[in-house]
DNA sequence: TATGAATGAGGGTTCATTCAT
DNA sequence: TATGAATGAACCCTCATTCAT
């Protein structure tokens, strides 16, 4: 297998040749896995559409797994770059909240694939030991900055106080992760008027005041 | 393998013995996919769990595929039952919304293993062809059903006019699907207060009022 | 893979198609790593030897790691049954040392792929961690047991005082180790004389009297 | 691959640098069969200890089976050179009997790697045809070499002439040759010691004299 | 000379399924 | 009904070797 790293712990350079032959195999895995499914995405088969040999793929890449873990760490990087600066613009409470939301969505529409194939990678690879491949630690620290974001602006009373941060944040996620798999059933969504839609949904249940329903009518 | 109708078309009745080995496969396949998730749950680990052999599970259900389309018929049976007279019992929109929410949540607590394991199976089961083992008609009907009641009470102005009902739904239900993992990875989860906040969430983003957000600032 | 032991701890009966199988199975290794070597002999072709598929040999021993084991084990069980009665028999030191270097060869020359099998299984068979496949408490008993024969009957005075009982139980060992290996390659080695000329050999080493040789005269 | 003659047929002669190569990569591949075991020592394993590439292995010796056989060719020329003269120092039988043992093993102890390598290399390699990789004509050299000792000093009485020289040579043999597994499990055994007493054990085993036991008790 | 890249055969193993009993 | 036995395809991976540069 490539060693990944010099002996001085250096990154290794890499050719223009072999950058190219593993950006091909990632894109073969991820147009597989988000066709297929991670389950039926054999090594076989991404070579397949690679158009190379098993062989090659483990040249690259040292296994399957650690194939895998690229494709994340790679979305992980382009997200976070995507995602960063378009938060950091937003002054208001739910100025962030809807370009948090969009921005995921358009980013999903920009990425389609991608996604899709780190989803199905999140929810069924794992190694032979039986951990998980996808470092769960992304997606903590997205859940996170969603929540402190939340807590923050609880805090200036630009959010209503009485919402649990955690749940709301947790219900944002799951409502922007469901998205990629409806993408893939229905490729015609309207990305924008569903970003929009639910920014529309989160700032409503976020902002203050009306009197404000809940558990007082569930004692 | 057991033929499921009898030449004449009718159902077959199953006999005592026969009823009894069914569920006590379809138990220990519930557990060992909420255990192991579903790509590890071979025939082989579901049979061990249930104390039988493989070729008992072949023989009763004809296939892995089958199996694990019964465990999906079942499970969306027994929700329907559980969540229909809960729904019906409500007078109001809210209120309704509200008992969607709360009921399936604590359906949810109620039959952890199995919602787990069909959650797994809908994301990750496919048969040879690529197909998923997850009738999504039950998904669909399951959104549907909300959303004509989201359209009800818009009409009715109980609900803000101003959100797509299909993408409510589909917030709602990423939300709750979410919740199951969730649980898995916390069994200590406190659900009775999960739905509570969850049905404040959404009760405040489909109330009328307020000087509504939205597109307009978004042209 | 099939289970070993019952729930209960005991050993599970083998059915007599089962027994028969294995019996099938473990010859064709025998005679395959005694032919080809250890490290030729892929499961594929000891399953040609035997007749049958690779899924087979799994199916039965449910790895080759325990194939190879189970072949040591059997190995060494009939080992123990055919020399303990042969050196217990013996009265005097000589006569044991006899009977155990007569015995081993004797036991060579009727169990010789058997015998040759698991000397490549000692030397070559790793699992994948790199540990040896042959369990060396099994070689260490036999050095073991020789040590104290010798060492017993320095004690009495029939065995010369001055050599050290553990170099020369490794002596005796290493020269009956290498048997087999000839024996392989001369397949019309007189094994009788072999063991009546070693035993003199190591008579005449250790048997007390005459001046004895020996580091005195190396300062 | 470089070829290893001149068009002219002599022997052609290798550069500075290309010497220094091999020696580097024959050094890697001893230190790596020694300590992983021929099976394990692929041809990226020693490669990676040589700081090279398997291209460079194969270029300078045109495969990995030249490779062994060169390990091989040099220990044995190293071995002759080392023993040959000592062996001619001593002018009684016993005096050379106790030089070869004592001189093998303090040879063993100048170059453990490589014989452990060799050692290896003499049970476990083979070619893809199933032939092993070691010339066996060493060993018969040297098991030879022995054997006219042996019954050279038998001819002049210092030897008793009742044991068979070949048998007597084999045993010698094994014996020294199970010495370096053994060190390589024990890196702290007394080689020296080992030596006495190994030469004081055939030394008792070869002298004339006493009453002989053996074959007379069993006709 | 030396390297990186690619190849292809073969390795052991898992698995759903079939079949005789 | 149920089981043990067997099957065969597919899986990921290792390896010595080849080849263009």
């Amino acid at each position: 297998m490539r060693s990944e790293n010099t002996p001085d712990g250096k990154k290794a350079e890499r050719s223009f040749i072999e950058t190219a032959r593993r950006a091909q195999i990632m894109t073969a895995a991820i147009d597989t896995i988000a066709e297929v499914g991670y389950g039926q995405a054999s090594l076989a088969r991404i070579a397949e559409t690679a158009g190379t040999s098993k062989g090659v793929i483990i040249y690259h890449f040292g296994g399957k797994d650690e194939l895998v873990r690229e494709l994340v760490v790679e979305l992980s990087a382009k997200g976070r770059a995507y995602l960063g600066p378009r938060l950091e613009a937003e002054p208001t409470g739910a100025g962030m909240l809807r370009s948090y939301i969009e921005s995921n969505l358009s980013f999903v529409r920009g990425n389609r694939n991608h996604v899709l194939a780190v989803v199905e990678i999140a929810l069924n690879a794992r190694s032979a030991d039986g951990t998980s491949l996808y470092d769960s630690s992304i997606r903590d620290a997205g859940i996170t900055a969603l929540r402190q974001l939340l807590t923050h602006f609880q805090g200036t009373g630009e959010f209503r106080a009485d919402f649990d941060p955690d749940i709301m944040a947790m219900a944002i996620r799951a409502t922007l992760d469901a998205v990629p798999t409806r993408l893939a059933r229905d490729p015609d969504l309207d990305i924008g008027r569903y970003g929009r839609e639910l920014a529309d949904l989160f700032q409503a249940a976020t902002r203050p005041g009306g009197n404000h329903p809940g558990s007082a009518s569930h004692p």
